[in-house]
DNA sequence: TCTATATACGATAATTTTAGTCGTATTTAA
DNA sequence: TTAAATACGACTAAAATTATCGTATATAGA
């Protein structure tokens, strides 16, 4: 399901503060939060999970911090969406195969083409 | 915020059902209900809504029920959500002026232009 | 007119998801 | 060795979603 969630927002603008910078330049959870008025501790997390995503690179050790990725232009914001909170499925029976009302349900068709309408967004 | 919740299944759900159907025939909630193994109690709200906001037209008494609005076919995907989930802000501070992080938000611009595409969609 | 069946709807409870916190481990520059 | 930063699992709190309950209203048909 496709939702805007505030650990996206978080990563929105921890991302464009970033962006604001040199290139090489690091910045801190901790800058961001105060900065912004964010709680650390969930930013923290976030910003690990876009480390891990390939969306920021992290720098461990006093003075560490992130920056943005280089390749970060080419990414869509289907692949920014799908990193922060999992695929865009829009239904939650939709990959479910397990569904118990898999034989009356009639509505995969349209909402398949709602999917794909996102994606391609 | 965009946000495909079990409401909105619910009535692609009665929707398409009721679409099967010749355009006068009447459909109860307790079919519908029954058929997809739905809960009844949800799915009558749900289907009020709806004929509340003009996507079906309701018939009480026995023996009544539900039609599709003749003119649905002229409604959009966005106005379909936006009836039944409200309007596609996609932060809960957008259109809140009260936000006390206005100042530093950075944010706006990006967002105005996601919620821009949706919108389009 | 009475009854059964349907929609209408506010209040509230249960469940699930999201948001935030805590404690601790690991890394590394100084 | 220490201080400042990331890394991360477990837990709690809050909010949103989902579902239920009780009751009112409408009306076709006996």
């Amino acid at each position: 399901m496709l939702k805007i969630t505030r650990k996206v927002e978080y990563a929105l603008i921890a991302l464009r503060h970033m962006q604001l910078k040199e290139s090489e330049e690091l910045t801190s959870t901790k800058e961001i939060a105060t900065r912004y008025g964010v709680p650390q501790q969930l930013l923290a997390k976030t910003l690990q999970h876009m480390a891990r995503d390939g969306i920021i690179e992290a720098v461990q050790g006093p003075a560490g911090g992130y920056r943005v990725a280089t390749n970060l232009d080419q990414m869509s914001m289907k692949d920014f969406f799908e990193k922060l909170e999992g695929p865009l499925g829009m239904m939650d029976c939709y990959f479910d195969s397990d569904c118990i009302q898999i034989g009356a349900c009639n509505i995969r068709v349209p909402i398949q083409r709602i999917n794909d309408n996102m994606r391609n967004l």
